[in-house]
DNA sequence: TTGAAAGCGTTACCAG
DNA sequence: CTGGTAACGCTTTCAA
């Protein structure tokens, strides 16, 4: 295990001094052309790496920033992460990820060793609602600029970016209700997740213009946890129930793919016997028979926006940064209840 | 902008040394109960921070690892990705992730950007073979350990993980001829790809086993940008050509996708009249119509070994470390001729 | 049980 | 153009 080689080791070895090598290194102006290209021959000989613990320690400047999700292989955040980090190495910061797994604890370890490693800002989709209160706390007390994705916190001070999640269950659940389903029931997510509510009003708020009546037998929770399985059984209770649904607006695609199982085995017909609408427009949207109509939720564009938001936070002590993404409903097969089956899919170039 | 807390400052404010203050904050033994506690009760009061640069620079000890990935929205990857991150978090590791979007300039970068900021080791799948040569060069120069995943270098000493693909292509390829079927296409990536060479390499393995010919007519390339583009395209060309295939084997279940289209447009039953094996058992794998048939790659294992290995490389200075994942392929519908719906897993010998 | 001082690898400042 | 010195925030060693 050789010795790492620093300044000291070049300048010695070259029989200059070490502000002098620095110099060299750093490409500054007030050096001989000569020298310099003798010292940088000689970094290269030795294998020299620039410790940048130590330029930043000197220098009190840090350039790294921690994002913090609660799953990365779900499609969405890899997505939002990916416009993260496209940003941030054009801005050369280094991203540092930590996957919470919807583990509020150990979202407040990784948030605390962010903090430790002395990141310049947070880019932050809370695990729940809880860790809205406890774990923001932490990096507000530690001054730790951060941004909120997708689920903004209750403090209005807060920068966010998110999506219009109201108006996208409204789009949805108007567009079925416009393609004359009458009774659309509704698989929502957990009381606490934020998203999942206004979603859920979105949903009210459609059926009460339309003058339908809010059902809450139509309306199911599911977990988080395994949105195919939760879709599917909620599906069949429905369909199996007296007060059967002509349509299921679902959380998450995932949760619609559920749907599709169980109106499969049950032999029902999509979209002719069920319209059915899901959320997020992910990869298998397109891929499910009949295409599946949903809400779009451009991930990529939101991580380079919170990207944004983040650096103007931390130049410019900017506050109360606030995006909101509009909700765009992707009309598929799905939902058209008088459908002539019509493949729209693309294949540009 | 307030400044920055440190330890300087705690021992001012109670009139103590800084190393008194060090000691508490490490919970060292020889430093007197109260001592200890008002130290505490004043760093959490002046919300101090603990700056992880100073003392990794201090004991030279440093605690993150970099990971570079082509891209991180894709499934496999962020699987990968994910298992590193568990084993990296339980072993207090940070993990600073790269994303090349497979160009080799910046992987280059990337790396140099990991190298400076002392990561303890890399986790890299490269970008294309041009960078085997060149970008780990400069991770061997500079002595920094890597592990190689799903694409192994040429380099003996190298450390890799990686999954067993000749074995991959030759279990798909052979499955669909003893469904029956006689004339089976493949449609792979591009040709510097080492793992979709060793599948190609298994497809033959399979033809010649069963004395089928190898046609080369029959043996599309697909570039990687859009899968199912390209598996709509190749599939409409084979299946209209006078040379039509029975079934199609695809390099990935992206391309897959397209092979569905195709065929869906053409009403071409799948798999009665033609079936189809995919690649990678991605999430659409299972709720496409009628399901995939696929050869499973579990990345988060994968990501897991591979962050086993590095610190293994990292702390004993182990190398030549590697594992070959067995391939499996699961059956699904599509490529069922006779089909009556089993699900069962095949392992290969 | 506590403190003073050295030093990790680097850069900034000032003198020559 | 070059070099000496101090300092970044911390831990370690040695001495009290």
């Amino acid at each position: 295990m050789s010795k790492r080689i620093g300044l000291k080791d070049i300048a010695k070895s070259l029989n200059v001094s070490v502000t002098t090598v620095s110099r060299a290194l750093n490409d500054k102006f007030d050096i001989n052309p000569e020298t310099r290209k003798r010292i940088l021959a000689k970094a290269e000989e030795l294998n020299y790496r620039r410790n940048a613990y130590a330029v930043s320690l000197r220098k009190n400047e840090y350039f790294s920033i921690g994002v913090i999700l609660p799953s990365i292989d779900h499609y969405f955040f890899s997505t939002v992460l990916k416009g993260i980090m496209n940003k941030a190495h054009m801005a050369n910061y280094l991203v540092i990820v930590g996957e919470t797994t919807h583990y509020i604890q150990k979202e407040q370890e990784i948030i605390e060793q962010f903090i430790s490693h002395c990141v310049s800002g947070v880019i932050i989709s809370p695990s729940n609602q809880n860790s809205l209160t406890n774990n923001l706390e932490l990096l507000r007390r530690k001054r730790i600029p951060y941004i909120l994705v997708d689920r903004p916190s209750l403090d209005v001070n807060d920068s966010f970016v998110k999506y219009d999640d109201i108006n996208g269950g409204f789009l949805a659940t108007q567009h079925l209700i416009e393609q004359g389903f009458k009774k659309i029931a509704f698989i929502k997510g957990l009381d606490y997740c934020v998203i999942s509510n206004a979603r859920l009003e979105g949903y009210k708020k459609a059926l009460k213009k339309y003058n339908l009546p809010i059902d809450e037998d139509l309306i199911k929770t599911s977990n988080h946890m395994d949105g195919n399985a939760d879709g599917y059984l909620y599906t069949r209770q429905l369909l199996l129930s007296a007060n059967k649904p002509d349509a299921i607006f679902t959380v998450t695609d995932d949760i619609a793919t559920g749907v599709y199982s169980a109106a499969k085995e049950l032999k029902i017909n999509i979209p002719k016997d069920l319209g059915v609408v899901g959320y997020s427009d992910s990869k298998i949207a397109t891929h499910l028979d009949p295409p599946l109509t949903t809400v779009e939720q451009p991930g990529s564009e939101m991580g380079e926006q919170a990207f944004d938001f983040l650096q103007q936070t931390i130049i410019k002590n900017n506050s109360q940064l606030k995006r909101i993404f509009e909700a765009r409903l992707i009309i598929r097969e799905s939902s058209l209840k008088s459908a002539k089956l019509k493949v729209h899919k693309q294949h540009s170039n």
